[in-house]
DNA sequence: TGTACATCAGTGAACGCGCGTTCACTGATGTAC
DNA sequence: TGTACATCAGTGAACGCGCGTTCACTGATGTAC
């Protein structure tokens, strides 16, 4: 985004940002498939066509939020890695999943609009994959780094990769993990997928009558499923 | 449910059915917030408030749905699973996780019912409660099975518990895994919760540009996940 | 610095739609004696 | 076996609602000379 230049531009900027801020709080309260522009827009004190100034049509509107969303969540994966000494992987690796956790729970709505169930007829653009990969990215960077340190402790246990599989980690390493090997990737993979899933179980409820202690389970499956890709120290530390 | 004795009972049990499937069928195409009693009255050649008579309202419907996708994707894990040998642990476990995925891709929204975003306003009474544990349930048992068979393989890292993490492992074992050290009821529950990210994942579209080969990945995860619970022989079986 | 024109933001009315739910009703099915 | 009554299923009209989107418009802001 460029500098807006004049008044207009300023303003437009700004009111497109209300926009979304109150979008995102009719989020918050009623979840997605319930946002409808006319309550924005009467809520902002605007008629509900003018709107269409500012997002051309309702889906343009929630694509902006769901950019938004990615880019929250992987905001808060970077800084809580960012906090962290370089060379802490397991602290990078505990802040990063701790700070995904955190900010789901503190935006839940938001965070089952890109985790959550396909909104029906909607088709994600092209924009929301850069986005998207933002956590992802600095769960890979850990693994790529600690690998790249040498203090990466691989899996003892190492079953036969599938040819496919194997030419899958191979391409997945090059574009985000280069120098981890295959196993780890896969190991990565399933790290990942396990993060998220644990954090949806929370959110969506299916942790009721199963696990009391959510942050308690949460930190030691970070802990456990760290070792399990191979970062070190994970086991032994506060 | 009684065996119904009158013709009205019968044509009254048989109809329930229709609304429901033809429910069903207009979540599999549109998804659960576009879900509309006139719609599937409408299908079937009835008036809307005819409906009335078989569901006190639109939640109730809802309800009905999401306990019948409890119970078949329960149903599909309970399947896989009695197919395999009792001992055959690893081909259990293979068995039931592939089941899952298998019911998952077949009815993606009804999936999405369940293990999606919970639907705003809509809180589950708890007749879905019975339902909703039957996958866990299965995977409970196949680790309970293998740990009092004498073949479980408790994993060599064992970090200490919290004391909190050890009640509510003890707590859970006692429900659903009796005799399963702490340690493995709390791996159980990483397994858990990978499992599900892991379909929910695919079915959402979060491996788009990621993974390619889903079933590949999702076999050897599920291998990977289950030795890492403790389970035997996983790593080297087709 | 001032003027003429183009761009833009916001208005208000309208279109056309579908929704969940209620209610008084009719006619058929079941039950008790 | 037949009759009287109660229960139930389905009808059709209506209530009251909110939605996304279009369109011709007015008046303000920006731009070029």
């Amino acid at each position: 985004m460029d500098a807006p230049r004049t008044a207009r531009a300023r303003i437009r900027a700004e009111l497109t940002r209300e926009i979304k801020d109150e979008a995102r709080r009719q989020l918050a309260a009623e979840g997605a498939p319930a946002l409808s522009l006319r309550a924005v827009a009467r809520q902002l004190g605007m008629v509900s066509s003018a709107l269409y100034r500012y997002f051309a049509s309702r889906d343009d509107l929630l694509t902006a939020l769901i950019v938004d969303a990615y880019d929250a969540i992987g905001a808060a994966a970077e800084v809580a890695d960012t906090s962290c000494p370089r060379d802490d992987f397991a602290g990078r690796w505990l802040a990063a999943g701790r700070g995904v956790r955190s900010w789901a729970i503190e935006h839940p709505h938001e965070y089952a609009l890109v985790y959550g169930s396909p909104v029906p007829g909607y088709r994600a653009p092209e924009e929301t994959v850069a986005p998207a990969s933002r956590v992802t990215l600095v769960l890979c960077s850990i693994v790529a780094e600690t690998n790249s340190s040498g203090r990466l402790e691989p899996p003892s246990d190492l079953p036969p990769l599938t040819t496919a599989l194997r030419r899958e980690a191979e391409r997945i390493a090059d574009a985000a993990m280069v120098g981890v090997p295959e196993h780890v990737v896969v190991r990565a993979l399933v790290a990942w997928t396990q993060l998220f899933g644990m954090v949806s179980f929370e959110l969506f409820g299916h942790f009721v009558n199963v696990v009391d202690d959510n942050e308690a389970f949460f930190d030691q499956a970070l802990r456990l499923i760290g070792s399990f890709v191979g970062l070190p120290g994970l086991t032994d530390r506060p």
